[in-house]
DNA sequence: GATGAATGAGAATTCATTCAT
DNA sequence: AATGAATGAATTCTCATTCAT
């Protein structure tokens, strides 16, 4: 397991209401409610837009949750257990390299944003969310979890010796962990896929596999060798 | 010059009204305007309490600039432009190798932060300004003046065989760009020094010189070399 | 009998429903209506926290009283009856003198309302009800009761010429009516009691009856004899 | 001076705009606020009546105050001055007889009751304010003020020998307050007199002089003398 | 008889923008 | 040029009541 989020989700926890709803109108309104996190930050999400879409009563959002604040966090818990559960259980156990591990933990990421792109943007929002009080501890959670995981994945690696001893950890796990974020907008560019527009119309179109596997290597080999040319930027001596 | 900001200048600017301003008021309303964008997101920001800082009537706001939208481009333009010819006028120019050009780029981008906090911060905003309609603009020439700097400075490196010359130019180019921006919480973190604080009581407090440099010793060195451990991660053969 | 209420009783009937309960049913809920209007006025009373507390469902209400207002009409009616009855049974039928007769109604309410505080709270708030639309049957109800009580009492208190009988005995009943209504106030005020901890905490803490017995005799007194000093303020002669 | 108001008052002042606007825009502003917190008490007070009553849009009502909470403190405040203003200037400064000197305060307090049923209904809603977070500060403020102005009317009353010197003074004051806010009460009754009418229908119809003395007559009668007849009830021995 | 989801009107509040003065 | 009052749509949230199951 990557992560442990149970906590949050107690305290997040949809009404009962909620999950006496009809399978088929609790996942209209979760449909909602992620588009339009996914597409807006906190702040500028409107929960009339959402009702709007749906087709319900205002009231109804809170016979569903205690507010706004409540439903976000649901819906980046949700969201975050989803995709680490995806990741979990795409990687193989027995990669022992740390670049391979990482690669593949970035690789599946990458996919599970592309397939399910309403959770990934609102993972991604939810990431830049401005510290402000609503948002703060879910977006510093997320946070924590994401490099917790990268902590343990480095510090195995140094065990092993496949990194250099010499690493300043928290700068390396703090590197991974904006590549690993903000890979997802170098994606977007390279193969011309919006995910906005992929919010908007559903589930997102195929993607390159080779492609992406190219920016993975490209990722690993600078990680795993760095950008220095062989002679005279290398220090080798 | 690193970057010409002239086009979007252009389209942001303000009305003949605000330069026909006494200077010193003109500067009190960009002031109050750069605390205000500082501290807040775009859509947080409020014109009203720019005004209350201010002491003027909320319809000048409209005689200087179009709109809220004007206001915060122009301001973007002109952090930006502060920024960059900081760096530029810090940098030698004889300085032959790559990584420490980058290296000195980003210390003396860092610098900049600390010492013109609501600076730094506006721009550190807009870059992760959600990219919706209003501020996709200004936010997408930012990033790619950037870009296209380290993009710069990459070919350079590479014609001058610093860099290895198989790398993904572009990947390259964004990763030390979300480096580079994201630089900057790791730092707070690290100094534990709150950037928004620093905008709320003027000029921050000084930094440690030298664990800036240790820091990015860290990150030169990850580009350079990589993270690796000599055997058997390091792909030699 | 203090006062009979069946007017207003049948005008605040339960539904037949509400009868067919099992006892046990029926009282919680009871309870758990009290302890709300105890707390809030009319308009802030919630029947959602009632239907939380008892469990039932929010419906069943309805099944059980025409709406809030029916509702709360049985509940005051109900703690008239309750509180008069008490007060009733608690004098003793021989009690001649007038001041004495007073003074002893006096004392059992509030004893009552030290023992049943949701009752006496709910008795209190209803009392001090803005004569809205909604509320204003049962007030003006619970205060001609009152009124009517004290009515009886100073008559016959003038007819045995304990009373003087150049009074305008509207007046004095009123006077009355608001020194024994607004005497919780200050019962709370000097013994630090607080009504509403009671009402939360349920029955309440055991009062000093010394004490309360030498606020009595003040008020007693002041009726009884007038604030007047021996001379000259006193028309004696 | 009956009472200091100048504390409160500076917390629950307006805004500039609000004095800044046309006489009769800012009366036909407070006519109706205050018109709808005689007419309801806090919590069923609507913004949105009194703008639709003046014709305002409803973000007006923010330009003139901070909010709903800053309106009803201005108002209570302003009627509360405006009423002991009144009453020390109709006060004649000699009158030595403590219940003379009470008398007449409630006489023109009652006076003013009549001419501004407006204020008087808002001021006597305030005192019955249920001591919710939201109002409570004013309300108790304001019983605070009337108690002290009693105390020290009392106080002097029995330095004079004018009152018993076994009184319990708090006891006394208290019943004194009660009795003066209700008397309102009281007098509408006597008089057929609708203080919501009045509010409703502007100033108050005229009240018969006399008849409102002869109840203030009892009212000092019974505090004078109290209600015992000649014997046995009086205790002369 | 009981349920409880759905309703929708109404609450306070915010704020960029307009425009007559 | 400057003012600043007015706007009104949009925001989140509450709650008594209804009604199909």
């Amino acid at each position: 397991m990557v992560q442990d989020w149970s906590v949050t989700r107690a305290e997040a926890m949809p009404t009962p209401t909620f999950f006496n709803l009809p399978r088929e109108k609790r996942e209209r309104f979760l449909d909602a409610a992620l588009d339009e996190f996914a597409l807006h930050d906190y702040r500028s999400a409107s929960l009339g837009r959402i009702v709007a879409t749906v087709g319900i009563a205002k009231g109804s959002v809170y016979q569903y949750f205690a507010g706004k604040q409540e439903l976000y966090l649901y819906l980046v818990t949700l969201a975050a257990e989803t995709k680490f559960s995806f990741i979990d259980a795409s990687l193989p156990g027995d990669v022992a390299d740390f670049f391979e591990r990482f690669r593949l933990s970035v690789y599946h990421g990458a996919r599970f944003d592309f397939s399910r792109p309403r959770l990934g943007s609102l993972l991604y929002n939810a990431t830049y969310e401005p510290s402000g009080a609503a948002t703060l501890e879910v977006a510093a959670q997320l946070r924590a979890a994401s490099l917790q995981y990268l902590r343990t994945l480095v510090e195995a690696g140094i065990r092993n010796a496949e990194l250099r001893d010499d690493l300043d950890v928290d700068y390396v796990v703090f590197a991974l962990y904006q590549l690993t974020v903000s890979l997802r907008d170098f994606l977007g560019e390279r193969f011309g896929f919006s995910f906005k527009d992929a919010v908007r119309e559903g589930s997102g179109s195929p993607i390159d596999d080779a492609a992406l596997h190219a920016v993975l290597d490209q990722m690993a080999d600078l990680l795993r060798q760095g950008l220095a040319g062989p002679e005279p930027g290398r220090d080798v001596t």
